[in-house]
DNA sequence: ATTATCGGTTAACTAAAGGTAACCGGTTAC
DNA sequence: GTAACCGGTTACCTTTAGTTAACCGATAAT
């Protein structure tokens, strides 16, 4: 449901979302989950995708979503081992935070050209 | 309008907006303005309400969005003088995004309490 | 004359974010 | 046995973000 707030408190929330969201990989990390929810999501098929990302940060950035219970892993009984990485219900409540930023971002970049 | 795009595109996307927005206080500084859009917005009167902000750091971030076309700045002829930040029609369309990070911060408080 | 307000800037610093490259054990294919 | 793949970790380093405090000119109030 919607929420209502004082603007001091929007503030609060916004800060607030933005220490769990924020930073360069989180939102993007979490808008391929919600792609691929179908799929399997291995470590190395996530670094493949969201491109950029280094072993180191992927791990760290997936370790923190994990914390707060916006994705889970999960040890596959494979040959080798994978890991696989899944969007929770609770994650899925990012998909609207993504949605205004990929269509602003789409938006913002047919404005500039 | 919505649009339509590729994950590849969606990321790229993210990352656009990231850049523009990311950071600490650049979507708390347009919430507030658009929260006070009838009112004069003087330095000082944004850096008491957008706690925690720093002189150095809000100048810096308001040149960016004022780069970005996001708000504009104007010198108004009071004594002493006083600066006057405002949202452009185009600043209004970061609204969807900051709406989306109030309640997603709004509801997570409630959740993890 | 002194103090206060406005709208900042500057310098010096610390902390956090992020990048690069080497390396790890375990497993499988050649 | 050697190379390759998986899922990382570790150490080292650079860059960016952000903080603190001092200071600036202009103006106005006491």
């Amino acid at each position: 449901m919607k929420q209502e707030a004082t603007c001091e408190q929007e503030l609060i929330a916004i800060r607030d979302s933005l220490e769990i969201l924020g930073g360069k990989w989180k939102l993007r990390i979490m808008r391929h989950l919600n792609n691929h929810i179908t799929e399997t999501n291995t470590f190395k098929k996530i670094q493949r995708e969201v491109e950029g990302i280094s072993a180191k940060m992927l791990s760290k950035e997936l370790q923190d979503l994990e914390t707060n219970l916006l994705i889970t892993r999960t040890v596959m009984n494979t040959r080798p081992i994978t890991v696989n990485y899944a969007i929770t219900e609770y994650g899925k409540s990012v998909f609207p935070v993504t949605e205004t930023l990929v269509q602003w971002g789409l938006n913002h970049r047919q404005k500039i050209k």
